[in-house]
DNA sequence: CTTCTTGCAAATAGTTTGCATATAG
DNA sequence: CTATATGCAAACTATTTGCAAGAAG
């Protein structure tokens, strides 16, 4: 890993993943890099999201849609995806010691060796809390997302 | 969903998935459905295990896999997965109530309605702990999965 | 110069879908 | 009969890869 040389593209990937916290998808990625690199390929937004994730510069976000989600934020936190429109957030708990011995108390009853363990949490973001409200009040309008 | 009409197949892959506890990738029931229809179609396969889904009689488990796999046992347990084989594995957590409170812990600081949690734990199951402890006193012998 | 990176296009893996035929009710 | 399910093949989506040309060190 230490073979590797300075490209314009990867620069710009980085600082793009850093300025959003809404863990974009390689292809949404992709569709910002063009504003600034018009023959950028998909080829190249791919290979180097693994190649950041491979040296920790971002992570995968484990969650349940079909294509992978990518994170700039390589701290330690947890993710949240509404079930209504899909946005993935993240999700800081200040209460953290509650989740400490969550490996522990699951090896118990395990044979083998749990190492880790990924949290993921679902339910209906603020937006779409709102939207709900509203649309309860105003039944008769369509439903605008 | 009450139109659903009886079809040897589906009842095929239910019975399959009763009896595996190994969380099977729809390729694998394809591939097990095959010796008993060998002109089975893998278009078949997945509209039957989504339809299982739909109707609650199996769950998607959500792993950081690829390929889905799908769990005839639609009781609350949770999953593990072996990062060196593999295989996902059901995890019965008997002291439950740690988990209790966990979506109220996390809604704590964040801005919206949490309905839910899926835990993913991993790590190393039991037969990898067993070939690498294997690996460590025979270090001149070849890996063997 | 040598190695790494890119753009492009083709390949791959997993999953979905349209359609004519077969089967359940 | 009518509606649902099947097999088959083609389509689709997300991701990966081979290769020749371009940029970094």
């Amino acid at each position: 890993m230490s073979n590797m040389k300075y490209s314009r593209q990867r620069k710009a990937i980085i600082d793009f993943l850093a300025t959003r916290t809404d863990h974009p998808t390689a292809d949404i990625v992709y569709i910002n890099m063009r504003k600034e690199f018009p023959k950028i390929s998909l080829g190249t937004v791919y290979r180097n999201l693994s190649l950041l994730v491979e040296i920790g510069e971002a992570i995968k976000v484990p969650c349940n849609d079909e294509a992978e989600h990518f994170d700039g934020c390589t701290l330690k936190h947890y993710h949240f995806q509404c079930n209504r429109c899909g946005a993935v957030l993240d999700l800081h708990i200040s209460d953290m010691d509650s989740l400490q011995d969550l490996n522990k108390i699951a090896n118990a009853d395990f044979d083998g060796n749990i190492e880790g363990n990924s949290i993921f949490f679902y339910g209906k973001c603020r937006n779409c809390v709102k939207e709900l409200e509203k649309k309860s009040k105003v039944k008769n309008e369509d439903q605008k997302i």
